[in-house]
DNA sequence: GATGAATGAGCATTCATTCAT
DNA sequence: AATGAATGAATGCTCATTCAT
């Protein structure tokens, strides 16, 4: 339990001060006990954001994998299409903890090898969640046939993030509603106009 | 001049290591002066950040504002989305510093309100940098009618900036000349059937 | 046997690492148990440095004692001398353990207290053995008569002590065959001109 | 003079309470810097240690090398024998620094690659520089011709050791004035019977 | 303007020791 | 007897900042 208590500490402080500001006594106070504690399960503080990027990946697979579409036909392409799009419109309002913690995330892995891996192996996985349905969504004729589906789910992961970005900059300039439905009508097959 | 080349030194270290491994006397080291010479000029750290900021504020103008379309109808409004996408899809792989040091900035905005301001700026220039040339294309048919044009420039900051972030990851995974031809299809107008 | 087992653990690493380097962790890890089960045995790292020097004593006991020279006139006072040189002279080279302790212990007695009394025992034994062989081997007329026996008993545990150092600290470059033979000479008998 | 005052400091603090015990806090405390500034002149603990042997080398290059033997014929060979021998028997006494500082050094040497070097050149000074006076002696018909001039000093060098460490462990069980009668006994000529 | 020297506050990590089980 | 978990008090080292020159 001390472990998940330690993570998830460490989690809630990336998301209020980023990296820059992580402190081992922090985390550690936070959590409820001694400095030397924390590095009795994490013998490193890389140990530790390691176990914090193992956190989001959790939370990303809960939300993102198979297994979350637990009921047969339980959501239709077009919904699954629009979860995805409100996680990053509208959600990032609401909870933004995941999303600092993501882009800390994907920053920090760009120089430190640990976080390289699980944060493109996320992306990844985001696509092809996104292909999948969009896939499905094409076949069901509810998107539009001549859609370049690795293009486009490369390119909805690249909206929904930085959409996210930008939300979290300034919540109040990001015209998410709107977004949302123009995005829909773009990935919606043209109306016969007869 | 030491103040622009002290800037400088901060601009590339962090491009190099990120705020969390920016250190003043790195920052000198590499400007060729002393520690005490570069709290000459900023006596803060935070004070070298925000020139930081401003050098990156005049790479954007310099590329997105008014004055950078020179000469009169130098270049068409698809020439301006083409430059704008190929600058988060391609450059990002050419040259990252700069999409990592405004990556860096964005998510130090978010607990500095001393950049904050600058950041949400910055943004609000590209997105009406984009807004109007997709006004000027929809206008001419080069773009379709019934795009909502502040919703799409929102949504085109955030396809580049998303796509950055993830050319930034994993250059190779990034499926860039596909995306951008799909985007350009999706504004396009709508062909004639018959 | 976990009494034994945890002090000589504790005794190689003092040979590998000197007291500088002795961690309790490294001491229960070596000897198979767990550092609560050390400090169950030895409550305090002085205690367990205690026992070190206990078992040091017996390695001595064993080699200096009365009881060492088991069966009556087993070595003549010469060869005595020579098993004493020895130690010091070549010993040293072959297995340098335990003169590595012994010399952290005396460097460590000049401050703590509870090692002190054991190494001016030892120290005292030695001198007594040898001077023991010396009053034998004088009466015997295998020593000159002149001898001062507690003078050159005190100096040649000093010898032997100072020729261990350096061979410990420069194997190569101690001319310990040459030496043993002029302690000898030295000690012997002046021949007679005629 | 900052340096010299802490490697002064350090040296202080090694000769009361040996390596183990030895804080850079404490160093900088006695000499009145904080610890930062210590470790502005000694980046690392290492340093201060390396700064330590230089200053037992200085001591011992004063007390050892030609330059010290100022005047011409100022003193016999006889009188230098005495010198070293007064320095391991009664100086230790006076002045135990200089030696608990020494013996720390050499045990310290046979782990720490950095001051092995040092201290296995200053036991070969020390030889040389009583080999020197003991050729002398031998020619001027102070010291016994048939000694092994080498194996003699190598023996010196450890008799002086091996004293200093029996004085610093218990000074008052050690014969030094009887000692010193005997050496010089043993390395006198044999008198002429009639 | 520029610098060498100096520092306070802090940081990740270590270690002997304790204690409930 | 034995251990996993926990901790207080360091410990070497770092860093932005200051200041006399």
């Amino acid at each position: 339990m001390q472990r998940h208590s330690l993570a998830r500490s460490a989690y809630e402080l990336i998301a209020e001060g980023g990296f820059e500001h992580l402190r081992t006594r922090e985390v550690a106070a936070r959590a409820g006990v001694n400095v030397a504690t924390l590095h009795y399960y994490f013998p490193t503080k890389e140990d530790l954001v390691r176990a914090v990027m193992e956190r989001l990946d959790q939370e990303f697979a809960a939300a993102y994998d198979p297994a979350a579409a637990a009921g047969p036909e339980s959501s239709s392409p077009l919904e699954e299409l629009r979860t995805d799009l409100a996680d990053g419109l509208y959600q990032t309002r609401v909870s933004p903890q995941t999303w600092v913690v993501w882009f800390e995330l994907v920053m920090r892995s760009l120089r430190d090898a640990s976080v390289r891996a699980p944060v493109q192996e996320a992306l990844a996985h985001w696509r092809a969640h996104i292909e999948a349905y969009l896939v499905a969504g094409v076949q069901q004729g509810i998107f539009r046939a001549d859609l370049d589906i690795q293009a486009a789910s490369a390119g909805l992961v690249a909206l929904i993030n930085g959409s996210a970005l930008q939300v979290l900059s300034d919540p109040g300039a990001f015209p998410a509603a709107r977004l949302a439905a123009e995005v829909e009508r773009r990935l919606a097959p043209e109306m016969p106009l007869s």
